[in-house]
DNA sequence: GGAAAAACCGAACGCTAGTTAGAAACATGT
DNA sequence: ACATGTTTCTAACTAGCGTTCGGTTTTTCC
């Protein structure tokens, strides 16, 4: 029986694809080159290709699997709350989450976001529409809780989306676990974001 | 007289950084081409190296430009407000020539967060003792606000510090003049910070 | 207007990039 | 043991990189 070509080595794809993560993350799209990904990975440079077949391909599998975890994490962490849970008590679990998934992810996580810019302009379209639905997961947690009251009626979301995002994005530049926990930080920001630095 | 060699073409010398701060911007350090930094300025890769004498020496003049005017024109904006300014005072200064300078300077604003965590080394590490006196006018404007009971005694001000240089250097990703304006970004993100989203 | 300096060009250099193709090594099932 | 499919390696190709340098143009100044 002739086994179909998709039973490739499993193993040695995911070895590859964290070790062109960490490439990308230190010298960017153009700057990482696959001698140098094929060597952290433990092999020559030809053998990338039968696993991926060009460099776009592989900064692609990196980009997409960053987002799809930060995705699957936020999306499971907010199903896990009770409905009835307050504004707070989701943007904390955001905060959280996305943390979180930068410690369990952080290659692909300071890969994206530092690689994202420099990226061919097609790939980086094809990659917008896996990311968009993160932003939309942000702004209805906000827009849901100043529906609810819990907001105030005149604050500015789309300007505190970008806030946040900006916020958490920068993360993956300074978190280092062993700090500062994971908690401390998405109950700081969210303290923060919710509550503001002034004496009420 | 015999006219010492320091009188370069100040105006093409401009010109060719300008240029390198957009290509750097678009296509990291490594992605970035002597070639394509000449044709953006109009001339042609040979004669770059008559202004700058190499790669390393154009990126370096982008981040300490970038980072020089960034410096300048918040310590102006600080230095031109009365002695007697609330926190929340200087805060929304403080946002709003950050702001103002992307505006300004985007393309070196945009080639420096980008670029950084991909340049050489040892000129990452020479550029970073002109990144921490920004970091300090921050802490400082936050400290302050706080001795002076303006600030809850328990914010923790160093993630406060972290959150809001995110959300900035973030702003100039997404930053388009003609949308919103200078002031509104800035009152809105210091609102957010001083008072938070939630209803009192 | 003409010499000296400044600014630029054109072609070349060595080097390294992404990629390819065929052979070698390894694994597996019979 | 063999044959078949899978995975890796080796060696090469072309293209484009940063950089150099001698010559050409443009500007500057008396």
């Amino acid at each position: 029986m002739i086994t179909k070509p998709l039973a490739k080595s499993a193993i040695s794809q995911k070895r590859v694809l964290d070790a062109a993560a960490r490439i990308f993350r230190d010298f960017g799209y153009a700057g990482a080159t696959m001698r140098g990904i094929a060597e952290e990975a433990g092999l020559k440079a030809g053998s990338l290709y039968y696993h991926y077949k060009s460099k776009d391909e592989l900064i692609t599998a990196v980009l997409d699997l960053g987002m799809n975890a930060s995705i699957a994490a936020m999306k499971a962490a907010l199903a896990a709350l009770p409905p009835e849970a307050t504004g707070r008590q989701r943007l904390e679990v955001a905060f959280r989450s996305h943390v979180a998934t930068i410690i369990a992810n952080g290659d692909y996580s300071l890969a994206t976001s530092r690689v994202y810019g420099q990226v061919p302009e097609a790939i980086r379209i094809q990659h917008q529409t896996l990311r968009d639905p993160y932003g939309r997961m942000w702004r209805e947690i906000l827009t849901t809780a100043q529906k609810r009251g819990e907001f105030r009626a005149d604050a500015d979301l789309t300007l505190a989306r970008l806030l946040i995002l900006g916020a958490l994005n920068w993360t993956a530049e300074w978190f280092k676990p062993g700090s500062r926990s994971i908690d401390d930080v998405a109950r700081g920001f969210a303290a923060i974001v919710m509550d503001g630095l002034a004496v009420p």
